[in-house]
DNA sequence: TCCCAGGCTCTCT
DNA sequence: AGAGAGCATGGG
């Protein structure tokens, strides 16, 4: 039997591109890696598996048309990185951040389950973060070779808190429904804010149950692409008192996000 | 056992 | 407007 999983085809060339980095430094908490560094997940409905090969990456699950009709935005590859860490490296700690995370890009993930993941992820710890959603997907997802797929807004609208027990999300389980609901009733609209002014896009989302501007910024960073959006969790709020007075360096302005990033996995690495 | 986690809501000043 | 308790759950 053929299956597309026999797709296979190798990107090469890629700079700035390291996929543990990438798909382990807390943007995204579904994807797996096996022992051999092969890295697989699930959007949508597409399965993908990715491997670093020096500077070229193995792709598995789709071939090169495929890629460069979804994957190639997913994973934000016509974004010049090195342009970017070139710009903000005035500053000696954000240079620093930045050239430890080198290899990380800003994944597009898609609206609904950015936004519900970090709903889940409030006052949680990321391998706790990991399991929620997982048993969310496989709860009420579709099965999909072995994968189960992110439920929609549709799907989890019709639920109860109550009904959301068996992922054990604690005191967020109403946060979640409440959002599905406004996602489904139309009251909300993700894809129009996009390209809606910050302060709009802010008040939107944090007219859901559960979302505060932390929470909001990192629905429109990782599922809205705007990279003007600056989550301040309890890491980020450590390292901008400990290393930059405050707030960020007036070069890293225009790139937050990415800089924010950079920030959370460095703060994040100096102690393990 | 205790402390804390990619925060937010609610209440009390 | 600002401070602080409470929140569900479980990893370290």
């Amino acid at each position: 039997m053929i299956t597309e999983t026999n797709k296979m085809f190798i990107l090469k060339n890629v700079k700035n591109f390291d996929l543990a980095q990438t798909l382990d430094c807390g943007q995204a908490f579904r994807w797996s890696c096996d022992e051999s560094g092969v890295w697989r997940g699930i959007v949508e409905e597409k399965i993908i598996s990715l491997e670093n090969a020096g500077n070229d990456i193995i792709i598995r699950g789709c071939n090169e048309a495929e890629f460069n009709e979804f994957w190639a935005d997913y994973f934000d590859l016509s974004r010049d990185y090195g342009k970017i860490i070139h710009e903000i490296s005035d500053n000696a700690t954000m240079k620093r951040a930045a050239e430890f995370g080198s290899g990380i890009r800003i994944l597009k993930q898609k609206p609904w389950e950015a936004l519900c993941s970090f709903i889940i992820s409030q006052n949680n710890n990321i391998p706790r973060i990991k399991g929620i959603i997982e048993r969310l997907c496989k709860e009420f997802g579709k099965p999909k070779n072995g994968f189960y797929t992110f439920p929609s807004a549709k799907r989890l609208a019709a639920l109860t808190p109550d009904d959301l027990a068996p992922i054990r999300a604690g005191f967020r389980a109403k946060y979640i429904i409440d959002a599905a609901r406004k996602i489904d009733s139309g009251e909300l609209d993700l894809e129009s804010l996009k390209n809606a002014d910050y302060e709009v896009a802010l008040e939107k989302l944090m007219s859901i149950k559960g979302v505060g501007p932390k929470v909001a910024d990192c629905a429109m960073l990782y599922g809205l692409g705007r990279i003007d959006a600056f989550p301040r969790d309890v890491w980020i709020k450590r390292a901008l008192s400990e290393f930059f007075d405050g707030e960020l360096p007036a070069s890293a302005l225009p790139y937050a996000g990415i800089a924010q990033q950079y920030i959370f996995y460095y703060i994040r690495g100096l102690e393990k």
